[in-house]
DNA sequence: AACTATATTTTGTGATCACAAAAAATAATA
DNA sequence: TATTATTTTTTGTGATCACAAAATATAGTT
């Protein structure tokens, strides 16, 4: 059933100064990411070719790249998928993200100068307004903003990437967790990381980030939730 | 200097059974991990490709997936390269190691049956009589063994690939490592950690899986020795 | 001899093609 | 009608080609 369905992918402008490849997996990427392709839906590169209106050639480099960040899963076919969320690989996931996230924040707090620490405290600034306009998909965007400033402090920073991995894994869901925090309260872990940074506090920081991404799925606590969260993402194409 | 410098890669039989792409995926990932290819190499496409026998095509598709793995590096030239070493960086690796297997370890302690158990004890008895005989490449293969293992017995693994990442990127140089290791004594940290597993001590099990992974370094704990050893690495073709 | 400008070669990129294997559709059989 | 056998189509793979950009080599200039 999922064999034929649609897929609406957003173009954006081809920069001339950029390779077809990299376009074509940027678009790819944030296609996954916004979840416009249903898990377990098979992708053909002449599909994808036509609909991006390329070569199958630059397809096929995207495809590998992105089957290599696990964003994508090759199948023993050798056909191209996104890979379904199960309720147990959600909270590997997350779990994952906490123990690589707190690390990485740890690991980048010597580093943080004043310039940067104005550029955390400017974006905590902004995730505020958009949290008092209800302005979900803002909040979402500058959040991984802030994570990334973060980390990014630590100038031998090798852990990014894997983290990136995880954020493109979790991507499509972490949406429809932020379609239904609507109503939930947020403490401002993000204040509480900024005081840790001050004090160089490399122990509270690491409760702030571990409060911050766990209290991201906090809706998801019970399994049951959780559960009917995923199953309805099987349905949803968007 | 290092442009021209002479490549040579362990080329074992092609399996009719995989494709092309898949076995110069394998022996150029070999090729790194063995540290027979000079960090900051130029690596030009067309040269894997008569050096392996076969078109440019499957040179491109694994060399866009070893980069994405973060075990080759493609430059602003587009041109792609083993990364350079430095002591940070290598620092950065081995913590990014410890956090991420040590709660990789932790994850997978409840779903060790019996029959991973005693596959687990074989290993650590084949890595004792190895370290008798002074077998160090031996030693290296199976402890990476053991530690795959260990993590693969959660059945939700995400952490593996993210793992393999980090060994992927430490690969030549653990090779160095291991070589410096010889009149090393080793404590057997693989049976705490199998005593930690039968007690299903969690908090034991890091500790264990940690003191391994920071004992394999433990020769380069001073800061003057850690830079001879990658300094070493950029003249070393071996 | 040191630098700049020009010519030549090499390289990555992307498109196209051939082909075998897999998937899907159709026909044949129970 | 359900199941199997056969044909047709689609697909990934890998090779080859064209081309512009980059790297290198060569010639020219001060």
């Amino acid at each position: 059933m999922d064999k034929k369905s649609p897929i609406k992918i957003t173009l954006t402008e081809r920069d001339g100064a950029v390779t077809i490849t990299q376009w074509v997996y940027e678009t790819l990427r944030g296609a996954v990411m916004n979840g416009q392709i249903l898990p377990g839906r098979a992708l053909t590169i002449r599909e994808l070719a036509t609909l991006l209106g390329v070569s199958p050639m630059p397809i096929r480099e995207a495809l590998r790249q992105l089957s290599a960040e696990k964003a994508l899963e090759i199948q023993g076919n050798r056909r191209v998928m996104v890979p379904k969320m199960t309720a147990m690989k959600f909270t590997e996931l997350y779990e994952a993200r906490i123990a690589i996230e707190s690390h990485s924040a740890a690991r980048a707090l010597p580093y943080i100068d004043k310039t940067r620490f104005k550029q955390l405290r400017d974006l905590d600034q902004l995730i505020n307004i958009a949290q008092e306009e209800g302005n979900l998909e803002q909040i979402s965007i500058l959040n991984q903003s802030f994570h990334r400033l973060l980390y990014t402090a630590n100038p031998h920073q090798v852990t990014l990437p894997l983290i990136e991995s995880l954020w493109l894994q979790l991507g499509p869901f972490m949406r429809l967790a932020t379609s239904k925090l609507e109503e939930h309260y947020l403490i401002d872990r993000h204040n509480e990381a900024m005081i840790a940074i001050e004090k160089q506090d490399s122990f509270a920081l690491q409760l702030a980030i571990t409060a911050d991404i766990r209290e991201g799925i906090a809706f998801a606590g019970t399994p049951e939730l959780l559960h009917s969260f995923i199953e309805q993402s099987h349905t949803t194409t968007h």
